[in-house]
DNA sequence: TTTAGCACTCTGTCTTTAAGAGTGCTAAAG
DNA sequence: CTTTAGCACTCTTAAAGACAGAGTGCTAAA
């Protein structure tokens, strides 16, 4: 797959990469002379650069332009030219001061804050699934009384999920009878996930409990209707509007395409769900992405986690383009921060 | 101050305005004269033209080029031209389609769907300020333990939020003991809007509580921070990108502009509530915002309210060239619809 | 294998040109 | 006094041409 490189077209590859992502302008052979370290001349490297064009790591906007990577470029550049360097200290003060500084236990908020933190630093657009509700296992279910007429339902879930919903109860239940259905189906969800609480499901445990009360039918319906909306996630944007200081989108169309995209919540649910079965950090470069809007971008994701189970998973985008090493080291932090700050509470 | 504009002035501005909304282009006395009724020449209308320019109402981007309406045209416009079609049966469908086919009874999908509702119909953006929490009454307070250490609160306002927090109990509250503490409490606040609930108000209690059970403590600090912490309001967008079909919008660096407002939630509620205690429809043409990044844009608001109280607002920004009488249709037929569906639920 | 030199190509910017749209003004007609 | 026709003038926009700059590819020499 990635035939390996000699050194000096390594070397070059890299300047290339480097030079590109800084200037966001076509890379010419001058410029990668200038900063390769040994005496090189620029036709010497004009030479290896036309190499690297036909071996398909460089690609040419148009004749007599400087060179720039290819996705294969890219590719190469992360999985064997990329070195991480510290972060710097105005990433470690930002990363640090807004996550650290106020203890967030609500797992909603410290998702949200995440976003803007990692959108901040990475100056790009990131976005973050929050934990899988119909992943998490049921934990507890409750329904309080709130008048003669209605009952609120709450369902708490092992990730600290807590929904709940506003119901109406058409019959009257009496206080011991609501409290024999609820610890009747708190028994039997107990530890299940959301997603195993299947309609099937359901349905036994209403016959079941139908040969001894009748009532329960709104207490059914109920847990059904709270389940089936649940089960929508949601996905967290930060910094939309970085995408727009990027050149290669200065054309309103690709803009325009793009904040479609952030729109749609089932859309970026998608891009980010096929990458959160793998472990770590996963780049995913131009085409490499499933989504065809996104295929001018690059995608890097990480998931975080909960004693070994996957909850859910954050991503940065941006244009191919992007400071490939400075975005995995933000987020590794970011991932690892999650990774405590969830598992602590 | 609108100097009243004689029969033919009047028609002539309203078909400037008619046809500048349509098509964004500057609008010629051959075209005005083309519409207008009775035969006139396009030199006579251009005098007319030539009147209105110099009181005001309509200006020229440059000499020879077509006039567009200027900010006191709109006004003159808004205030005494508009006629109100029916809606269009498209419009008709997709209002009465997706606001009443679903019940939604919780509030905030109710406002959530309205956002997406009134941008697809009007090809706008709209934001919605959803009711806000502190000045809803205080209904009831429960706290549910959930495990040895930790209890769910759940506050709930005559509005219908219900608002959840888990909170910490460090020392172990007995059932009954907990009883007590929030059957004091509700009796105690029952019917104040949140914004009542004032930190001396808490401490009052506080006092007043200490003297029997030193245990409270614990949840005094509840009540305390989740009432801070749920001070702040939520502002629902919906098509912000239709901003970006707007031809005055085709410059990057306004719609970076336009976008970076959008994320700031303080800055939308701000210019939100300047308008919410104005009744019914409220029309704001360009610098009679405050705001300084909307100066360009006109923002039509409306209030809903359950039983005469108002309850939060709804908008629909965008240029100023915007389809007046459309727009304000449409808002008209969505507050009836909020009207409606909370003050029923 | 590396390098110097040179012709060539392509882009972006600037200028020029021409067409089109619309106005303002003047003078005549109703 | 109001309306209209006619005409010169202005300004915008698009297309076409000119030109500098950057970078390449190739050849021939070191």
């Amino acid at each position: 797959m990635t035939a390996p490189l000699n050194e000096r077209k390594e070397q070059i590859l890299r300047v290339v990469v480097v030079n590109y992502i800084k200037t966001a302008e076509p890379v010419g052979s001058r410029t990668v002379a200038r900063s390769y370290p040994v005496g090189l001349s620029s036709a010497t490297i004009r030479n290896e650069m036309a190499d690297l064009e036909d071996m398909g790591y460089l690609v040419q906007p148009h004749t007599s332009a400087g060179r720039i990577p290819s996705q294969l470029g890219y590719r190469y550049y992360v999985d064997n030219l990329m070195d991480f360097g510290e972060l710097s200290d105005d990433d470690e003060l930002v990363l640090s001061s807004s996550l650290s500084a106020e203890k967030m236990r609500e797992i909603e908020q410290i998702i949200s804050n995440s976003t803007r933190v990692l959108s901040s630093a990475t100056k790009q657009t990131s976005l973050i699934m929050g934990p899988q509700f119909k992943k998490s296992a049921f934990h507890q279910l409750r329904i309080l009384p709130l008048d003669e007429k209605r009952g609120l339902v709450v369902l708490i879930t092992d990730t600290g999920f807590i929904k709940n919903k506003v119901i109406n109860l058409q019959q009257q239940l009496s206080q011991s009878e609501l409290h024999q259905v609820v610890s009747y189906l708190n028994q039997k969800l107990y530890g299940l996930t959301i997603d195993q609480v299947t309609t099937s499901l359901i349905n036994e445990l209403k016959r079941d409990l139908f040969r001894r009360l009748e009532i329960l039918e709104q207490a059914f319906i109920l847990l059904e209707e709270s389940l089936k909306e649940e089960k929508q996630i949601r996905v967290f944007l930060g910094g939309t509007t970085n995408i727009l200081n990027q050149p290669e989108f200065k054309d309103v169309d690709k803009i325009r395409r793009m904040l479609n995209l952030f729109e749609q919540e089932p859309l970026l649910f998608k891009i980010l769900e096929d990458n959160s079965s793998e472990d770590g950090i996963v780049v995913r470069i131009g085409s490499e992405n499933e989504c065809d809007d996104i295929k001018e971008c690059t995608l890097i994701t990480g998931t975080y986690r909960i004693h070994d189970k996957t909850l859910g998973t954050v991503g940065v985008l941006g244009p191919t383009r992007m400071d490939y090493s400075h975005v995995i080291s933000v987020m590794r932090r970011l991932v690892d921060y999650l990774n405590q700050s969830l598992s602590s509470s």
